[in-house]
DNA sequence: CCTGCATTCTGCAACGATGTAGCTGAGAGA
DNA sequence: TCTCTCAGCTACATCGTTGCAGAATGCAGG
């Protein structure tokens, strides 16, 4: 009932394979032939039938993308910009949830998500390099996302996790803080988001003489809810803070959240920091300090590196490991420098004055 | 390279049909045959090629979700659920972004969407009821979701607009606010999510005798941005109001922030209440009062709806239509009662006693 | 004039599944 | 005993495209 390539060629009086030659832009046909191709194409309202392309050519120009769940707002974002990027690439994203399960996970490395791509994007969560290099079939691409996987055999964008969290802690110090909180770690977490995160926090603290105290260290889920009872488990434990550095934004909001249901003022108690810059981190009130992790290039370099391998433009042996760029967006929930204790002021809707100070500690 | 049906045929030494038999849950096949046929498929780690199965069969078990932009919380979370719901059904959920364009809308109707997948699920937001019915293509089951459209040549599940903003408004009426601003809609309004909205909100101050100032009735995009920059409008514009109700919780969380920052208080000032009931909305400060408008429900029943069309079991000749029941979930930003005006009480950290004062005042 | 090569186009055989038709043998009914 | 039916299977064509091999043409070089 559709329209095919043979009622093409039909139209146009010229063989079946002289139609699919010119949909693929192959070289050698007279302009002339070109031409009474693509006016048919046009006449009859021909569509390419991507699946039987697909079976033919073994290609679907799909890409996988493998998140635990999208309605997390890093990966909604991450999703959406990762689709526009392959867009433009004429490539398409099918996601899939994997709710961070091992059962999960596994099926998308092996179900019929990978049929139906040409490459994935995974963000693996549970499963370790070993049981990803086993799990793996055949010889699709794939490229990591995310540090929970650090490893030269894989493909693998990321972010600079230690040295934005270094960065942010420093921050802080220069503000004046002493006593940061961290959420969403375990003191002896060494690898995956959280341990390359703490890791720069303890850096930035060496690097200003400041103590680590693994009192300060307090684990949660990463989820907004679990900054939120991190901060009540931290108060009641009774250890004082003048900051808290939350792992993700979530964290940080649901942190922020709490202590201001508290009565805990931010910044003027505590300073809040978190790392994500998600949208709402700009409209919480105050708006969150974070760490822009470089979404965007990281969108791009991954699409990029994964369709690249795809086409065989890509030749390196080994993982290609990518570290994307961070900023730090200074605002209200941890200024510059420290908004000095002042009583209360009323009612005054007039915005507070941002201080220029520049407090610029550092290595 | 990849096993085939062929091959299983062969090591189970039957012919390629029953194999085909087989996986199709046949009915007429002798239990020992099956029971080869399944060993064979197990010993040779047969899977299904789905491209193959779908260009011959005209089915991929595949649907399309067409958003404007999955990067917006509320399309993130239906979007995840709908894929919930849909694997449950063994159908994928292939999503695609149309940045709210006519072009893009239009395409994504026609283009290789529909053809890849076998059935819509569409949030029009530029096209209207005859552009849809024009440019649908083909006989391919379409669900539009939204209010945009409402017309009984489509399918729709959408949610109770006009009631659960009555039931809000009737709610802050009820909390003492006579000044009800609305954010994120025209006073022209009567159409799409905005007009069926604000209708509600004009319905429930017609019942309870307020009468309808279109002062105070705030165009806004429906983003945080929006929400804020409406707000610092209506200040300006010197209109006194004691509570805003932003549209979607976006811009409700929007206007909070740019109140707060101005030094309004909410909601001894000025209560807030949004529309949607996303994921930050508990998690805001205050958590935002807002309508929950079903989200659940609408994710199973759209599923439902296209694939009982897909599959032939709803038969209904001409649209169903489909409301989902929301609820009212009523938190800090919009109390229940009104909090009397305290004098602010000044610097202490120590938590806030919530105050137990029920200054019940209402119609 | 023939050969060789680039150019332009065609035909056939796949890709891996499912639909349709038809064959076979066993048991039921006359 | 001879149909007739139908469970249980097989064979072949087909979905719409692309890869591969090769045919036909024109033109340059010997």
């Amino acid at each position: 009932m559709a329209v095919t390539m043979n009622d093409v060629a039909r139209a146009a009086g010229v063989s079946l394979k002289t139609v699919s030659n010119v949909l693929n832009n192959y070289e050698f046909i007279r302009p002339a032939t070109r031409q009474k191709v693509l006016d048919a194409i046009a006449e009859l309202g021909y569509e390419a039938n991507l699946t039987a392309r697909s079976l033919r050519s073994g290609k679907s120009r799909m890409l996988g993308l493998v998140v635990s769940d999208l309605s997390v707002p890093y990966y909604a974002e991450l999703a959406s910009r990762l689709m526009t990027v392959a867009a433009a690439r004429d490539y398409r994203v099918l996601v899939e949830q994997s709710a961070a399960t091992r059962a999960n996970e596994l099926t998308a490395l092996q179900g019929s998500l990978s049929q139906l791509t040409d490459g994935l994007l995974f963000t693996p969560l549970v499963l370790d390099a070993d049981a990803m290099a086993a799990a793996r079939r055949g010889t699709k691409p794939l490229v990591m996302l995310g540090e929970h996987i650090d490893d030269p055999r894989f493909d693998q964008v990321t972010m600079k996790n230690v040295g934005a969290a270094k960065a942010m802690t420093a921050h802080l110090l220069a503000g004046g803080r002493r006593r940061i909180a961290v959420i969403g770690a375990s003191p002896g977490d060494r690898a995956g988001s959280p341990g390359l995160r703490l890791a720069g926090y303890r850096a930035a603290l060496a690097a200003a003489g400041v103590d680590f105290d693994p009192a300060l260290i307090v684990p949660a889920e990463w989820r907004r809810d679990g900054g939120a009872s991190a901060v009540a488990r931290l108060l009641e434990g009774g250890q004082p803070f003048d900051a808290v550095f939350g792992l993700n934004d979530a964290l940080a909001l649901g942190a922020m959240h709490e202590l201001v249901l508290r009565g805990i003022r931010v910044p003027e108690d505590a300073a809040v920091a978190g790392f994500d810059d998600i949208d709402e981190a700009r409209f919480s009130s105050p708006s969150l300090t974070t760490v822009a992790p470089g979404m965007n290039e990281i969108a791009e370099r991954c699409v990029q590196l994964l369709i690249d391998r795809i086409e065989g433009s890509e030749k390196a042996a080994s993982g290609v490991h990518v570290e994307a760029e961070f900023e730090l967006r200074i605002r209200g929930s941890a200024p510059a420098a420290r908004v000095s204790q002042l009583p209360q002021t009323g009612t005054s809707p007039t915005p507070t004055p941002t201080p220029a100070a520049e407090g610029k500690v550092d290595p």
